[in-house]
DNA sequence: CTGAAAGCGCTAACAG
DNA sequence: CTGTTAGCGCTTTCAG
């Protein structure tokens, strides 16, 4: 491993002049010294050590990205475009999978502080964010993707996300339209501001509408740890079993996210019910499976490209510009979702057939 | 942020105790002085700076995963267990998107080699891995997880993968087995070592049958750029169209992985063929939403849990242990992947019928 | 315009 | 058992 050093001596210059060429302004160097210096390094095959260079600077260009399940298609999106608008701020991206873990979040951000990490974008859990207080107030820029600061005052920085009450709403009414009026709802923990909030627009809708969303038909399943690969598309498939084994089935379903859709699917086809012809479904996220799928999947869709643009630029915006103290007040966007609607909804099976 | 001077100073002690009792052999410090200082980390909440550890042991305890494509569920899963066995070893995971762009996996090693990051574990991408000789001779242990190290001598120190051809052959024979004849494969460029070793698995059992591929049913999509998201998956429905419009069209298709053969499915029901049907289709990989799809994806399983494990613990051996110089011969090791049948492959329309 | 020298926070000898 | 000290590789004043 070829140092500053060697390359100095190899262009008969001092480090100093090195590092100058390096990375310090322009009009400081010789042009000659300039090429020579750049041919040693060529030649020598030099890389600079980040970590002495962070060590003496204090700073990194990388961000920390912690997603709730890499199973997730959804989340190896968001960190594709995460990565994506990074790179284009000069900054590299570390991906870590909490598993939805609590416990794993802390240990990461605890780990990037000690990385000089000063800028990490978590993904939706949990809605608290009390875990992460002690790293805020020990200088880490907390931001927030697709779940909402909320009470969590002075530790997150900023965040983005769709407004979920709002596609909650959009599932909803779209259901409620064809004629829907028992609507279940099929998600894992209900613990995280999306997931919360998906769940009241869906109430809020039914309520306008002056239908009840019995709590029978919200199915909260819990996760088994370790079980992140096929969590979501287990989950889904035992909901539908549940749900339809019930004495009046609900008619359609909604589901926190598209995994379980798909594995709604599957439940379906477990007990020989027809999508949509039997029960309608409508899934959130729109994963490129979404339209793949037999029939394909009507869902909530989210922006993520222009998310991840908007959280990655703040947060690097916050952390290079604002150094003033407090972790701010945690600048908020919402996102608008969109309905897809696709081939899993249709009217419901008595529809139109009188249903008493 | 508190430095391990703070808390020598908090304690009342000197920094080379707290170092001592941080990471130092236990027998080194009185239990008295070891809860004082303990004492004092938990109060000035003092995380130590990884930068600055690493610049003097020059060690990290980080490996670099550098996948071809995040939008793919295979490399999600992937990543999962890479970091799960990594973990073990109290290692960390810094995971990577090269878009199987050969510049990208470059940069991105080279970023690893100045982070102090001396192992990485590329996933299947280019055959040739010249590209990496430099950054081999430079220090970085580069492991390969589902590409051969054929032709390079020096620069992978470790590698895993199926044996690819047998997964070939595995499809061809169930498909042969079945009665079809005019067999397609689909894929990406066909430049890597797994789709090369698919194919050729694929043309060896036909020939062995007695068989033919015919070039025109070697469907190789070009991979545009920055495509990732969905990129599989258009390929795949493009792919059958196409085929499917030839004169003596193909009875079946294998694909190179499972998300061609999802995309397969979208593109059969665009043109109305039936899976199995009217067409056979067998993927690679068995993702999670093989299992899902409708009808369920009969495709060719790897082991991924088993084979993350055995890299990891090569590569991590290899970085801890053998500190002999050379890059190593490059042990391999062979997994045998597994036949998976589901409900996507059927004997040919014309089965039993005569055909001619 | 270029060289010398002082650390960044930590670990690992080596003294005491 | 504990304190001192010399750097790890680099950036950055500050002289020359």
């Amino acid at each position: 491993m070829a140092g500053i050093k060697d390359v100095a001596q190899e262009a008969g210059v001092s480090v100093g002049t090195v590092s100058n060429v390096l990375n310090g302004r322009k009009g400081r160097t010789s042009t000659e010294t300039r090429a020579r210096v750049l041919a040693a390094v060529e030649k020598l095959q030099y890389t600079p050590n980040a970590a002495a260079r962070q060590l003496k600077s204090g700073l990194t260009q990388t961000l920390g990205l912690v997603v709730p399940s890499v199973a997730n298609p959804f989340w190896g999106a968001v960190s594709h475009h995460v990565e994506r608008a990074a790179l284009e701020f000069g900054y590299k991206v570390l991906v870590c999978n909490a598993e939805r873990e609590v416990a794993r979040e802390a240990t990461y951000a605890e780990d990037m502080l000690g990385s000089s990490i000063r800028g990490v974008i978590f993904g939706s859990s949990p809605v608290s964010m009390d875990h992460l207080r002690d790293l805020a107030a020990r200088g880490l820029r907390v931001a927030a993707f697709d779940r909402r600061s909320r009470g969590a005052s002075g530790v997150v920085a900023c965040s983005v996300s769709i407004d979920q009450e709002l596609g909650g709403r959009f599932a909803a009414r779209h259901l409620i339209g064809l004629g829907h009026q028992r609507i279940a709802f099929v998600s894992g923990p209900i613990s995280t501001s999306s997931r919360i909030g998906r769940l009241a627009g869906l109430r809020a809708a039914m309520e306008e509408a002056g239908l009840v969303l019995e709590d029978r038909h919200i199915w909260q399943g819990a996760t088994r740890p370790g079980f992140g690969d096929t969590e979501g598309a287990q989950l889904g498939r035992a909901a539908v079993r549940e749900l339809l084994a019930q004495r009046d089935p609900p008619t359609a379903i909604f589901t926190a996210n598209d995994m379980y859709a798909l594995g709604a699917y599957a439940g379906a086809r477990d007990i020989g019910a027809r999508v949509p012809g039997d029960i309608s479904i409508v899934g959130f996220d729109d994963i490129v499976f979404a339209e793949i799928m037999q029939p394909p999947l009507t869902t909530i869709r989210q922006p993520i490209g222009r998310m991840s643009e908007i959280i990655v630029r703040r947060l690097i915006h916050d952390l290079e510009d604002g150094r003033r103290g407090d972790a701010g007040g945690g600048a908020h966007v919402d996102i608008t979702p969109e309905l897809v609607v696709r081939a899993s909804t249709a009217p419901p099976p008595d529809h139109g057939r009188g249903n008493s």
